[in-house]
RNA sequence: GCCCAGGUGGUGGAAUUGGCAGACACGCCAGCUUGAGGGGCUGGUGGGUAAAACCGUACAGGUUCGAGUCCUGUCCUGGGCACCA
């Protein structure tokens, strides 16, 4: 026994218990009810950072807990091992990346062991092991069967610093998310997951989970669903061919007074006059080349146009108007052509007003009494676009209709004269997932131009799966530029064809490694199996996810993605469910001193290894769990650490200087004048279980001070500081777990408390019977009076007015 | 511009359903402990006052016996999306 509380001297000790032990393995709890309980895959990096050290405290004291409430807890561990920053290095140091990444493991485990994270490590996956990586190549030619997966020939954003494509979803700002540089249009072939086939679904999906509202707005905001209309503006000379526009206004088309198309729209320079075809395309090719300059998703450009020369009819005005190509307008989005509104619509107001078109007021206020003509009038003053929803007037039979009625009347007659129809659109596109790089999942894809002409590609047959990634000499082929690395590789890359066996390419792109992290969490629970991607039985017993926690950052990325994937699992027959993961916590990120994001080239950062060695783990956990709210940002405080190093210094010390005077058992006996702390002792086994089931970590370990500092000042009865005492050490486990374990011992015990019971509250204990009760007068605070919790209402009422304090601000008043 | 989240002491943050604002901790101040190095203990700590009164949850209104919490408007901060028709 110690006087001294020193986390070095216990924490390896208990580390070695539990995993001599195998305390944490899942599934040893037949019977009982599952909890799935997930950190976001780490790419293994050589040394854990704060932010990981966050993320699995958070998810350990949620394993901890469960278990202790007898669930049969699974809480796996796996590496996001391909991807480029390995890719990268070896290409600065000539290591193949194959012999740098298991060192990194190795590592960053030591790193998760110390810092007593509860994990089942045989569960353990690394994503660019083979007997991974093979069932990738089986989900994408599940996918290919069910044509969700298909080759494309398509403007790519593709980042000359990483030399790959990269999907929409990682591109911020023109960016590239890793690396930063910006990011330039080429169009070359790709593979394509038809992500947007799901887009409904990925949409309604959202309803039923527990998800930060931040993160499904941000999905919903991604998906971009947006219901109108597709309605024809027939060419004025070939009524057989028309300018099929989108909208979402159909309310307005009697305003329609232009209609704008994308520059390189196909039927521009099919009709347009032979005088105006060059000056057509030389706009087109300035539109694209600005798009190439400026990078995808750039600032907004002025707004230019040329008149085609081409004339349509409205279908509903009949008038007939001018046709203009204009750089707003997106090939890629609806039909590649809009009607133009400049009255209610402000960037065609704009437009409109710089190249002089028409204009018709067609929406007024809906709660203007004014007439049509001091309507438009009043609209025109203000010099912009009426964009609300209003009135519609001047618009044949449909004026005076509200413009939610009036979209839907106007897009019925639409229908019924068989020139539009009812259309969905969504912004979410489908997910480019080829990438010219090396360290990545082969894509299984032979081509053969006997029996493939076209080049669509073969798919590799199931039984030659996988296809390794061959082994090479990375100062030869990976040079960070030209083709994929994959095709230097003349070995590999010629094959005999599947079908015909004779001369054959393999693909030499390999998949996105985002694909790697679309399923890993459905491979913990039957990490083995050589059969399938895991077992149905497995899949029935532990999916889906039952908390999942992770960065913000994936919102639109990885946190789409595996949604999607799951539903395809859910087709391919694997899983039941829908949706991986019923809720999800996103955590904040781990700032240094400074309060700045820590990064090397600040050099600010802080790393847990330095903690745990001058605290210990247990410190380590307490600081991040109470500095703030799981999904809050935190600055690091190195004060703050300490006072958690003194906290649980203090429990250290009050259990051994209460050794010497506890009594008995201690658990439910009745002690002479012992209620005020039993009470305390089971108030507060009920918070912090409430605290836990709510993800208040910070809150849960203020009451556990509040419930060590009433220990420390206790001077009555021993069973009952015993009691309090016992149960402070079992409601510190999760958080702090070799502390607590060692401080159980020390109690006497010889079990574990990972698994020992979590304590019940006693449900007499928890109310009071007799409360302080503040009392006020005109909402002010007068004065206090204790009650019995059996006083009724009048009673109250006259112990209230009894109350000196009270009595002197009611004299002259009548109570109400 | 649009969509989210959020503005509470010197600091991090508490406050089921509207009911004692500031729990718990950090920091600071005073004292104690003749053991030094991030040591322990006791007390104090929103403003204001001699003590009260009184004022205090971004700002301005409102509802209520009573508002950090509900309603209306405004400002600010952080994050996301941005010519999406």
């Amino acid at each position: 026994m110690q006087d001294r509380y020193d986390a070095k001297s216990i924490e390896p000790r208990w580390q070695d218990h539990w995993a001599k032990n195998d305390l944490f393995r899942a599934g040893n709890r037949p019977g009982s009810p599952k909890k799935y309980v997930l950190a976001m895959l780490p790419y293994p990096s050589g040394e854990m950072h704060m932010g990981h050290a966050r993320v699995y405290s958070i998810t350990d004291v949620l394993a901890r807990y469960m278990r202790k409430r007898g669930f049969d807890v699974l809480h796996p561990f796996g590496w996001d091992s391909f991807g480029l920053p390995a890719e990268n290095a070896a290409i600065k140091e000539g290591v193949h990346p194959a012999v740098r990444t298991p060192k990194n493991v190795k590592s960053f485990k030591q790193d998760v062991v110390s810092l007593g994270i509860s994990i089942d490590w045989s569960t353990e996956i690394s994503t660019s092991d083979p007997s991974y990586y093979r069932w990738n190549q089986w989900f994408f030619l599940r996918m290919l069967e069910r044509g969700l997966v298909y080759r494309r020939r398509s403007k790519v954003n593709f980042c000359p610093s990483c030399n790959t494509v990269l999907a929409n979803e990682q591109v911020e700002e023109g960016k590239c998310w890793r690396c930063g540089s910006t990011v330039e249009e080429r169009e070359i072939p790709e593979w394509a997951f038809r992500i947007t086939a799901y887009a409904d679904k990925l949409l309604e999906g959202l309803n039923k989970l527990d998800w930060p509202e931040r993160v499904v707005a941000m999905q919903r905001n991604w998906i971009g669903r947006s219901d109108g209309l597709e309605i024809d503006f027939a060419v004025a000379g070939s009524p057989s061919k028309a300018f099929r526009v989108f909208t979402t206004r159909a309310d307005t088309i009697f305003g329609a007074t232009y209609v704008a198309a994308a520059p390189d729209h196909p039927l521009v320079q099919e009709l347009a006059p032979a005088s105006k075809r060059a000056e057509l395309s030389a706009f087109a090719e300035k539109v694209r080349r600005a798009a190439k300059e400026v990078g995808a998703g750039a600032a907004a450009a002025e707004k230019e146009g040329v008149d085609t020369g081409i004339r349509v009819k409205n279908p509903f005005t009949h008038r007939e108007v001018p046709v203009w190509v204009a750089n707003f307008v997106l090939a890629g989005y609806g039909t590649g052509a809009v009607m133009a509104v400049p009255a209610h619509d402000q960037r065609d107001y704009e437009f409109a007003v710089k190249y002089g078109l028409d204009l018709r007021w067609v929406v007024r206020p809906a709660d203007s009494t004014d007439d049509d003509a001091a309507v438009a009038q009043k609209l025109a003053e203000k010099k912009q676009a009426f964009t609300e929803y209003g009135t519609v007037f001047d618009s044949g039979d449909f004026s005076g209709m509200p413009s939610q009625q009036a979209r839907l009347a106007i897009a019925a007659e639409a229908q019924r004269r068989k020139i539009g129809q009812p259309a969905v659109n969504f912004h979410l596109r489908d997910w480019g997932v080829s990438r010219q790089r090396y360290w990545g999942t082969p894509i299984p894809i032979v081509y053969c131009e006997h029996c493939d002409p076209e080049g669509k590609g073969i798919p590799v047959p199931d039984n030659q799966l996988p296809v390794l990634l061959p082994d090479i000499d990375v100062k030869e082929v990976l040079t960070g530029k030209g083709e994929p690395p994959l095709a230097k590789v003349s070995s590999w890359v010629n094959i005999a064809c599947p079908k015909c066996g004779g001369p054959a390419r393999r693909e030499a792109e390999t998949m996105d490694t985002f694909v790697d992290s679309t399923w890993y969490w459905a491979r913990y629970i039957d990490p083995k199996n050589d059969k399938a991607p895991f077992s149905r039985a497995q899949a029935d017993k532990w999916l889906p996810i039952d908390v999942y926690v992770g960065g913000p950052e994936h919102a639109v990325l990885h946190l789409l993605y595996f949604r999607f994937w799951t539903m395809v699992m859910h087709e391919l027959g694997l899983c039941a469910m829908t949706e991986p993961a019923q809720k999800l916590v996103t955590q904040g990120i781990v700032k240094g001193r400074d309060g700045e994001k820590m990064s090397k080239s600040k050099g600010n950062v802080v790393s847990p290894r330095e903690i745990i060695r001058d605290f210990g783990a247990d410190t380590a956990r307490m600081f991040m769990l109470f500095a703030a709210p799981a999904e809050k940002d935190m600055d690091w405080s190195d004060e703050q650490v300490q006072g958690q190093h003194r906290f649980l210094g203090r429990v250290w010390r009050l259990v051994h200087a209460s050794l010497p005077k506890l009594a008995g058992d201690g658990a439910g006996k009745a002690e002479a004048g012992a209620d005020d702390l039993r009470r305390r002792t089971h108030k507060t086994i009920l918070r912090v279980t409430q605290q836990l089931e709510r993800l208040q970590f910070n809150t849960a370990i203020s009451s556990l001070m509040e419930l060590s500092n009433a220990c420390a000042d206790w001077q009555g009865a021993s069973a009952s500081l015993r009691e309090a005492i016992e149960a402070l050490v079992q409601l510190l486990s999760p958080f702090a777990p070799h502390v607590a374990e060692e401080l159980w011992r020390e109690l006497g015990h010889d079990d574990d408390l990972v698994t020992h019971a979590w304590p019940q509250a006693d449900p007499q204990l928890v109310v009071d019977d007799a409360y302080q009760i503040a009392v006020q007068v005109n909402g002010k605070l007068r004065g206090e009076v204790q009650v019995l919790a059996s006083a009724g209402e009048s009673e109250i009422r006259e112990t209230a007015a009894r109350d000196p304090k009270v009595a002197g601000w009611l004299t002259g008043k009548t109570v109400k």
